[in-house]
RNA sequence: UCCUCUUUAGCUCAGCUGGUUAGAGCACCUGACUGUUAAUCAGGGUGUCCUAGGUUCAAGUCCUAGAAGAGGAGCCA
């Protein structure tokens, strides 16, 4: 007989028959006569609650068997006799699979610290939050597709090993097949890479943007979801040395599109978690209610449900760097000198204490910064017209900081060569790019998207390494 | 990389101004219980007190160095 789904199963109202469920023992209780098992299969958090009679069964077939034993139960799906649940399966036969010894199994049926987790996170899978975790990401990722696939977008596959230096978006690792300890050496005495795989320097990709661009100035509408890497030493709860990143490249949008692009797609993003997540969401709401309640009301996050129902059905704050600027120099913290770094005038990059300030203090809502001072952003940003600020667009989240980046590109060839002149950025080894600016080049517009950084508002969670299943991060690449 | 904090049982943590045999809850083990809901009740401590030095009659506790983890900052997505 084929098992069934158990989330499959505790949809059916066609009580009994019998069926045959799969999975792990989350939790065991009982008494001489009768064994009540959660048993959880992965489809759903909810656990089917499994009945174990010992005087049919046999008094010892439940002997040592214990939280994490995968079973295999063949019996009949009943109306529950008790409280709990609305059905239960009353056991005919069952095999244990795999048992988990109690004394060696490190997962127990209460809560565990993240930091625990983290450190057996080959088996994290097995708790209820990385359960909801796994789950929502998938649905995330399906629903990133989703949306683009629905306005028409292409999927572009950007390489992940590429020799361009100069995107400079932040520290590479490098690729290469050289013997570490004896590199071949031009006359020089440099490591010579016309003789490494690719016949030169070669890393990790720290950006799609650039292909993107390229294939953008034909298909029209594209978007890179992929892995990215950054060498930075970063120790943070909100940075990863491998994330997966959503980069759209849209022809023909100006700045003002691609906030409508960006927006759309956040107000989508959390209205699909919505509908299609609720039983995980609220298990990791419940959660984090429980965590903060040791916190002052003032200090705990908002409802995860009502947070999300909140970026969904409110337009984000569009404000530029100037007014910015200004609404910090004239907030309560700068003038009683409360920030770390005090606002004086015009020009230097905002920190986080600022933005944290603009987002949670002052607005109260997600907040789109346009029109950032040149000199602190990317070369490849549109020179706006008064010469001194980019068409560039960061839209900062509460609790998360900047989980978009992004602008309009400049198209012009002379006022891109003249600003990677400046930037001493190589014109040569870039010519692909400037390619697009010399054979009908348009506007067009991009952003990039942390996909992690959006799993963290969509979960409620804390830290980025409890939303990725293998997280990499500085001495961190166990599993 | 910088600042702050943490490291004691499988997990979460307590351990006072240094003092005899290192504690609690949960987990686990043994037993009881005719349907439990993180079941309940009775009994049982299972330990490299992160590591290496040092001070001292005596160190889980004090000092030095290191490691690992967490939070914040910088960098950014």
């Amino acid at each position: 007989m084929k098992r069934t789904i158990i989330k499959n199963l505790l949809k059916s109202e066609d009580f009994d028959r019998t069926v045959v469920v799969k999975g792990w023992i989350r939790n065991r209780r009982g008494s001489k006569n009768v064994a009540f098992i959660a048993l959880n299969d992965g489809s759903t958090i909810n656990n089917i609650q499994v009945v174990v009679d010992f005087s049919e069964l046999g008094e010892t077939i439940m002997d040592g068997v214990g939280v994490g034993a995968s079973l295999s139960v063949e019996g009949e799906l009943i109306e529950s006799q008790g409280g709990g649940q609305k059905m239960e399966v009353v056991a005919k036969k069952l095999v244990v699979l795999g048992n988990a010894d109690p004394k060696e199994y490190p997962l127990q049926p209460k809560k565990h610290s993240l930091e625990f987790l983290r450190e057996i996170a080959h088996l994290r899978f097995r708790t209820n939050t990385f359960g909801a975790i796994t789950r929502i990401r998938h649905a995330m990722i399906f629903g990133v597709h989703q949306f683009f696939n629905d306005r028409g977008f292409y999927n572009i596959h950007t390489p992940i090993i590429t020799s361009s230096d100069a995107e400079g978006a932040g520290e590479m690792f490098q690729v290469t097949t050289l013997d570490e300890k004896n590199p071949p050496l031009t006359e020089d005495g440099e490591i010579d890479y016309k003789k490494d795989f690719f016949g030169k320097k070669t890393n990790l990709t720290v950006s799609g943007q650039l292909e993107a661009e390229l294939a953008a100035l034909a298909m029209g509408q594209v978007y890179t979801f992929g892995p990215t890497f950054r060498a930075e030493n970063s120790n943070t709860t909100r940075h990863l040395s491998e994330f997966w990143m959503i980069e759209p490249e849209v022809a023909f949008n100006d700045i003002v599109d691609n906030m409508d692009l960006a927006e759309d797609m956040l107000q989508y993003l959390a209205k699909y978690a919505l509908d299609n997540c609720m039983d995980d969401i609220q298990f990791l709401s419940k959660r984090l209610q429980e965590e903060e309640k040791g916190k002052k009301e003032a200090d705990r996050s908002m409802e995860l449900i009502e947070k999300l129902n909140f970026v969904v059905d409110n337009k984000f704050e569009r404000v530029t760097y100037t007014e910015a600027i200004n609404i910090l120099r004239n907030s309560k913290p700068n003038k009683k000198k409360k920030f770390s770094y005090i606002i004086e005038g015009w020009g230097a990059d905002l920190q986080s204490e600022h933005e944290r300030y603009l987002v949670e203090k002052h607005f109260k809502k997600p907040v789109i910064l346009i029109d950032y001072p040149a000199n602190i952003k990317a070369f490849y940003m549109k020179l706006n017209d008064d010469g001194k600020t980019v068409r560039a667009m960061d839209i900062l989240f509460p609790g998360i900081g900047e989980i978009v980046g992004g602008s309009e590109r400049e198209s012009d060839l002379e006022t891109l060569k003249s600003k990677m002149d400046a930037l001493d950025i190589p014109q040569d080894e870039m010519y692909w790019y400037l390619d697009t600016r010399r054979f009908g080049s348009v506007p067009h517009s991009g952003f990039g998207l942390g996909f992690e950084r959006l799993m963290l508002f969509v979960t409620g969670m804390g830290n980025i390494r409890d939303v990725i299943p293998f997280p990499r991060a500085p001495k961190q690449a166990e599993f």
